[in-house]
RNA sequence: GCGAGAGUGGCGAAACUGGCAGACGCACCAGACUUAGGAUCUGGCGCCGCAAGGCUUAGGGGUUCGAGUCCCCUCUCUCGCACCA
């Protein structure tokens, strides 16, 4: 850009526009000159242009990666016009459950293939002519980052925020492995057809539930797309009810198995079971006529009958047998009746209670109350167990005796309170707030907040991952490995298949398996799981500056200087779990004093997704678009400049094949208007007022990533420029090509 | 089912806080130049109509001097979550 080329002394030959020699002559400057390689340390008004790095697979760099990346570029060189200096880093998730899948259908190690992935990525983003900074390249599979992601585990498990507990998962009985949700088809292995169960194994969670208020509440103050922060609200779902209380009646029978959760500390002795429910609609406690359990509940035992304990018994290993996809997207509902009854604190009255998979474990206290007049799900459980329905809750067009149609009445707005008592005629919100505070009163309610945020679990049964840093001791139980013994080797065995040991591969490589324990130097094994893909990417952005040290994970100086990042862009696929990941990741190292900052992305943006002529791009329909091919036929600068014109870049476009050409004229164009630009000397009013006009736009469309419009901008002052025969002036084209910059 | 977003020419799309709908580009039509080319340049191009004119932003209603834009209802599509009590 600062060369731009001087008048042609009259009579000059032009020289024709040859994308392939330009592209090759200026990238090659870029590398000799360290362009795109800023100096961190003290590079003047620091701008981080982050984009998420992708995972390298085999097939090469789709166009829809490089429509997020050219995205990211043409806002950082942007923000170098503006005199930042731009760090535009990249690298490779290649870690994970994907490569290795690839790796085990190619036949080849992938610790062979990914290398070979990556180096043809970088080739296809070298020739994009991304402003990239390729001296702090990572790889999430390089020990010298790894090594850092296994600190990480660390530092979580010292905060006592990791922890290990038995958690389901769908298993292969014919495979004899583990498999990850998206393995499963239709409740069947995908592989094999064979229907998955669901088995527990001990896995590594992460709390992040404990931080699940502020990860909600300092959303707020976020630059991120409204969408995504939408849905990380709805994902971490918080919602405020009671946790009300039921007493078991006739216990003292099961007394004697009693392990339950009454025991008031104080009181004499356990006189009664208790099963606590959660809800969030205290108002209708009236209606409730049945309690359900989770089969996974722990009271199941102690309070079924011996009349039912055979049928419950019965139900209770269907559940646990089916897999975890099917059971939680089965509408049909299916139950069995415990024995037990339990006195509604509202009525007084004994109400059964039931077993059911409709309700789940991990959410809430796993029981509920169930109210079938006012609840889709127990309106349909109790029509077809043909229980109570009962109308507790009133519209204007109901009376207290309406009965409860075919579907129960879930509406709130303008109703009242019918047939519960004192409370009747209450609204709905008056209702449950004095419902509440008067079993409250009794020590039958309490208020809670729940979310369904789970908290994470990072153990995946694989090979292709970092092994979790942990070792089994015989004397000193679950030792953490000491971080100056970090990194923790994958080791590069042969057979990194799954098999039907039932557990991770790494468990068959006996002279790493079998270790010593850093504490007492007596026999240990080494936990065999490695962590989740997610876990590698919860943190990358913190590594980039740092990526040439070795001795620690982030610089102190560096991170200060370069960090929360600026502007971070990317897909909405990660708008849930990578980017709440590494928020929480986040926290957690602030609040163990390693940085000043708890939210690591000041401004976030999702593009959109491209088609194709309409349609969705994929392998099977044989309709992906390869870069390569169009850069090669077009140049990288119309192609570039093209996937950003094809449609608004927050909302992604149609990529119609014919419709390069449009932007390739345009370009054809500024080229030759530089070649006609001979003479100095000033604008034409008609031409200098539609240059100012355009310059405004430009500048104001590209920070907000108006791509497609600034582009049509440029077009319009093109059009002006050389209107008719017209040949601009060299002031005229100058600033054109200025603008053009960022994209070509 | 719940949540988010979107419906504008033959196609991709513009239209900032309500103010000339269709910028810019593709495709198409006509013309100029011509070493006949998938080059360049000029003009045309929402729909109906010879025209005058009328109609037009998924459909219906409303607010307003004025609505693609705001409000209500209906329909369609895309994406995400899927028994979260």
């Amino acid at each position: 850009m600062t060369d731009f080329a001087p008048p042609h002394p009259a009579g000059d030959a032009p020289v024709a526009y040859d994308p392939a020699a330009i592209e090759r002559k200026w990238q090659a400057r870029w590398q000799a000159e360290g362009t795109n390689s800023p100096d961190l340390a003290n590079g003047a008004n620091p701008f981080y242009a982050l984009m998420m790095f992708p995972y390298p697979s085999a097939e090469g760099l789709h166009v829809g990666n490089l429509f997020a990346f050219t995205g990211n570029d043409i806002h950082g060189r942007f923000q170098r016009l503006q005199g930042h200096t731009v760090f535009q880093p990249f690298g490779f998730d290649a870690f994970g459950i994907h490569s290795e899948n690839y790796a085990i259908k190619v036949g080849i190690h992938p610790g062979e293939l990914i290398p070979r992935n990556i180096d043809t990525f970088r080739r296809q983003v070298q020739r994009a002519g991304l402003m990239v900074d390729w001296r702090h390249e990572l790889s999430t599979t390089d020990p010298s980052y790894y090594k850092w992601t296994q600190w990480i585990f660390l530092q979580l498990y010292k905060q006592g925020l990791a922890y290990k507990k038995a958690a389901a998962v769908n298993w292969c009985p014919f495979d004899k492995t583990v498999l990850a949700n998206e393995q499963v088809i239709g409740g069947a292995c995908e592989r094999c057809g064979t229907m998955v169960e669901q088995r527990f194994l001990e896995q590594w969670f992460f709390r992040i539930t404990d931080y699940a208020g502020r990860l909600l509440a300092n959303l707020d103050g976020l630059d991120w797309s409204d969408s995504t922060k939408t849905a990380q609200r709805n994902w971490i779902g918080r919602s405020e009810g009671a946790e009300i209380i039921f007493v078991v009646q006739d216990v003292m029978e099961f007394a004697g198995s009693a392990t339950a959760s009454a025991g008031r500390s104080g009181e004499v002795a356990v006189t009664a079971l208790e099963v606590r429910v959660f809800t969030t609609r205290a108002d209708t406690i009236f209606g409730a006529t049945y309690l359900v359990l989770s089969p996974e509940h722990p009271l199941v035992e102690s309070i079924t009958s011996d009349e039912q304990r055979e049928e419950v018994k019965q139900y209770v290993a269907k559940a646990a047998k089916q897999d975890l996809v099917s059971r939680k997207t089965t509408k049909e509902k299916s139950g069995v009746f415990t024995g037990a009854y339990a006195t509604n604190p509202a009525t007084g009255e004994p109400i059964p209670i039931w077993i059911a998979d409709y309700v789940l474990m991990e959410y809430g206290t796993g029981a509920i109350m169930a109210v079938p007049g006012h609840d889709e799900r127990d309106h349909e459980f109790a029509r077809a167990y043909d229980l109570p329905i009962v109308r507790v809750i009133a519209g204007e067009e109901h009376s207290t005796d309406t009965p409860i149609g075919d579907a129960a009445f879930t509406e709130t707005d303008g109703c009242r309170l019918v047939n519960s008592g004192r409370f009747n005629e209450l609204s709905v919100s008056e209702g449950m707030i004095a419902i509440t505070t008067e079993l409250a009163a009794h020590h039958a309610a309490i208020l809670v907040v729940n979310y369904r945020l789970h908290d994470w679990c990072i153990s995946r049964q694989r090979y292709w991952g970092p092994p979790i840093p942990i070792v089994y001791c015989d004397n000193c139980g679950v030792v953490p490995v000491p971080e100056d013994q970090l990194p923790v080797l994958l080791p590069a065995i042969e057979d990194f298949r799954p098999d039907d040991s039932g557990v991770s591969p790494l468990a068959r490589h006996a002279e790493w398996y079998h270790t010593t324990c850093p504490t007492c130097d007596g026999p240990a094994r080494r936990e065999t799981d490695v962590s989740d893909t997610f876990l590698d990417s919860a943190w990358y952005f913190l590594r980039y500056p740092s990526s040439d040290r070795d001795d620690v994970p982030f610089d102190d100086a560096l991170t200060k200087k370069w960090l929360p990042v600026h502007s971070y862009i990317g897909g909405n696929e990660h708008a849930v779990l990578h980017l709440l990941y590494s928020r929480f990741v986040t926290m957690v190292l602030h609040d163990a004093g390693f940085i000043d900052f708890e939210e690591p992305f000041t401004r976030f943006r999702a593009h959109g997704m491209i088609v194709r002529e309409g349609a969705k791009m994929s392998k099977s329909r044989g309709n992906v678009v390869n870069p390569d091919d169009y850069i090669t036929e077009w140049g990288a600068d119309a192609f570039r400049t093209y996937l950003m014109f094809l449609g608004p870049y927050e909302e992604g476009g149609d990529f119609q094949d014919r419709g390069i050409s449009g932007v390739k004229r345009f370009l054809d164009r500024l080229w030759r208007s530089v070649q006609d630009a001979r003479t100095e000397g000033d604008l034409e009013p008609e031409v200098q007022r539609k240059l100012h006009q355009t310059i405004k736009k430009v500048g104001e469309d590209i920070p907000r990533l108006g791509y497609n419009t600034a582009i049509a901008a440029m077009m319009e002052y093109m059009n002006t420029m050389r209107s008719g025969e017209r040949k601009p002036h060299v002031d005229e084209v100058r600033p054109l090509v200025q603008m053009v910059s960022p994209f070509a």
